[in-house]
This record gives C-alpha cells, sequence and structure tokens, in this order.
DNA sequence: CAGCATCCCAGGGGATACTG
DNA sequence: CAGTATCCCCTGGGATGCTG
C-alpha cells in the first residue's frame, strides 16, 4: 500500500529534529485514510444508526448515490464498515459501523465542536 | 486518561441521534474550511513554532512551494493566519497562527493520535 | 530566502439514466 | 429499494523555472 512505503520513508528521515516529524506524519496518515469530501460525513451518519442506503443518502446534504455507492464499496473494503445483506422479504442491506471505525468519534466529535462555534462566530461578527 | 474520557463522550455523542441535522452541517462546514490535503499540515507546523517559509515547507513532506504558497495566502485572507514582514537587514517574512487558527487545535491532535496508533495498527497486523 | 508564473493532467466528483 | 454505468467537467495539485 502506499502508506507502507510512506512509512519507510518517515522512519528514516525520523531522525534529527524532535519527534514533530512523528506527529506530521501521523496527521497526514489520517488525512490520507480520511481524504476527500464524503467519508466523515459517512462514518458519521452510520454511526448515528443510519444503516439503510436511502437513509445515509438523505442524511447527508448534497451527496450523489454514485458517491455514496463508491465511497460504501471503498469503505467496506477498507473495514471501515460492514455490510449486511438482511434476508427479510424483501431483501434489504444494511451497513454497520465496525470498531475500527468508530475509532474516529474523536475527530469526528471535534469537528462537529469547531463547525458549530465556527458558525456562532459567523453570526457575531459582520463577514 | 484525560483523552479516554473525550473518546467515551464522543461514543455517547455520536450514537445520540437528537440534533443529526445541525451536527451533519456542522462537520461538513468545518470539513469544507479545512478542504484539501495541505491545511491542516500547514496550521500544524506553525503552531509547532514554524515562522519562515522555508522551515514551514521543509517541515510538511511533500508540499510544493506552490501549493504552500497558495494555501499561505489563501488562509492569511481568511484570518487564519498572520503574515508579518519583520524590518531587518535583510527584511524577512514570519507566518504567525492566530488565535482562531489555534482552535483547531483539538482537530488536530485527535488527528495525530489516530494516526499514530493506525500506524501500530498496520504493524501488528499482517495487512 | 520568499515566492509568482506556466504548463499540465489525473481523478474527484456532479448530473443523468438505467437495472435487478 | 440499492445500486451501476456513462459522460464530462473542473480544480487540486505536481513539476519546473524565474524573479526581487
Amino acid at each position: 500500500m502506499e502508506i507502507e512505503k510512506t512509512i519507510q520513508v518517515a522512519t528514516e528521515v525520523l531522525s534529527n529534529p524532535r519527534n514533530q516529524k512523528e506527529e506530521v506524519q501521523a496527521l497526514q496518515d489520517t488525512l490520507y485514510v480520511l481524504g476527500g469530501k464524503w467519508k466523515l460525513p459517512i462514518i458519521n451518519s452510520i454511526c448515528n444508526g443510519n444503516k439503510r442506503f436511502r437513509d445515509i443518502e438523505r442524511s447527508i446534504p448534497g451527496i450523489t448515490t454514485r458517491m455514496l455507492s463508491k465511497e460504501l464499496k471503498e469503505m467496506t473494503a477498507n473495514q471501515l464498515i460492514k455490510r449486511t445483506v438482511v434476508d427479510d422479504t424483501p431483501v434489504s442491506i444494511e451497513y454497520t459501523s465496525t470498531e475500527y471505525c468508530q475509532s474516529f468519534g474523536g475527530i469526528i466529535l471535534e469537528m462537529i465542536r469547531w463547525g458549530k462555534s465556527h458558525r456562532q462566530r459567523l453570526k457575531g461578527t459582520a463577514d
């Protein structure tokens, strides 16, 4: 994987200044995994209890079926979420978050916090 | 540990369906402001004490002068950082973070945290 | 050192239409 | 409902080179 190589490089250079390098690298790793416009909103939606494709789709303003489909597939492949076929009649599909996925909780929470206070700020100042 | 508690809280908040709409919005707002590959690493670098263009550049693996230049300009316009011309001989330029910028601290911290444990995970399992 | 100017392109992502 | 398939555009972002 791409990250593997990055790790190599990082380890090599990781000699002179303090552990800043390590942190920068960690930050960039996270950014890489979370890359794109939709992964975090999707994770958030699923963690909020949305399981069905339509529900997730409707819970995220602006997303298209194509994007949701693509991301869902990729994130399933990466073990971030689990796809289950529920064998009712009619058959339905359920997406649930893995515990790995839930490790993003802290990041999402911080972002929600920031977004809220950002909105307050915009209200306060005449932009 | 304090951070552990944050995660607990995060999980609670994430599984609570009430203010969903507002939170999705907040999340997407943040994602919008932080959009792209470089803003967070740049903020992190400056918050870590790097002030000069070259220093910031060298502290972020993979960034080009073009990208740093672009982002710095945009972020200065958006009040995220402050550009100061230090009138020494020779003249030098200093970038510093505004307190607004520092409000991203929580997000950055969480991302560094996640990136580190992600790396541990990769070491552990044969991917 | 601190950048701006050009050139260029992969691919992220939107719109729309179609299937099991 | 749960997606897949096309078409296509735009822009993020890399490479390279040049100035004050």
